[in-house]
DNA sequence: ATGGACCTTATAGTGAAGAAGAAGGTTTGT
DNA sequence: ACAAACCTTCTTCTTCACTATAAGGTCCAT
């Protein structure tokens, strides 16, 4: 008991068995144990892993960088204490990237919704582009 | 003077000029003006752009979802104050739900570079899935 | 006036991430 | 015992977002 199979996983974690497969094939998830007749039993931890994949690619990243994130952990002998720090030190920087791109365009579109409605008479002027103006120092690409 | 041509507005954006041609098409950026010969001419408002889309990429929103975050303007007569409005704070919704999730994604890390490599014992222990118990209380998919 | 670096359009190809379908075996309710 | 709803593998198809190629025109320095 406690087992799910594929169909109800995927129900549980808003994909579907297709995409589930999909991922075991891509080594994303671990190959399950399976019933007698062959049927893939997965258990909780999987939903908490597929829930995490699905949450990653919301965030834009791709399912090569999820396998990374989720191999960071110490496997004996595969993998030191040094070398997981690190590649989750380098994680860290991507994800505080994407938190201060992501909060830069959270106030531009606040400003929008604020001042938009506000005065009628700046209102044409109200764009998301107008609102990151000034703020926008982008990743610089100097030759 | 002043203007760029795709090469250049490729550069600076760390883009190529098949990307530019290709965004053009999708009307993600407006077509620009040509020259005699029929080269595009680009502004430094173009510059922008092109940035916006690049981060906004980064940040997993499709070419699609972008389109509508440029669109947000108020254009007279074909959109309303209250219509921008509205969908500017569908997509502040979505976006502070994406910085919820990075939060969260950046504190498992952290967990893991900062407990990971000082107590040897719970080494083994240190995943990111671990490092998320209990605090995924993801989207419910209630049937 | 010519070579090389740029530009033009149009079309075809690629990789990621699934989705769909075929052909068949299993489980479960009635 | 049999149909509906599940599951299996395998192969093909689709969408997105480019990327490359072909065949040709333009700009400019030497």
């Amino acid at each position: 008991m406690g087992y799910l199979r594929i169909g109800e996983l995927a129900h549980r974690t808003g994909t579907s068995t297709e995409t589930l497969r999909f991922y075991e094939s891509k080594d994303l998830i671990v190959a399950p144990r399976r019933s007698d007749a062959g049927y893939r039993l997965y258990t909780q931890a999987d939903v908490a892993r597929v829930d995490f994949i699905v949450k990653s690619k919301r965030l834009g990243f791709s399912l090569k960088e999820i396998e990374e994130l989720l191999s960071l952990r110490i496997e004996r002998e595969s993998k030191t204490c040094g070398e997981v720090k690190k590649l989750a030190q380098a994680k860290l920087m991507t994800i505080e990237n994407k938190l201060a791109e992501l909060t830069q365009m959270k106030s531009a579109l606040q400003k929008i919704t604020d001042a938009c409605c506000g005065g009628e008479t700046s209102a044409l002027e109200c764009t998301i582009l107008n609102s990151l103006d000034g703020v926008s120092g982008s990743a610089s690409h100097n030759s």
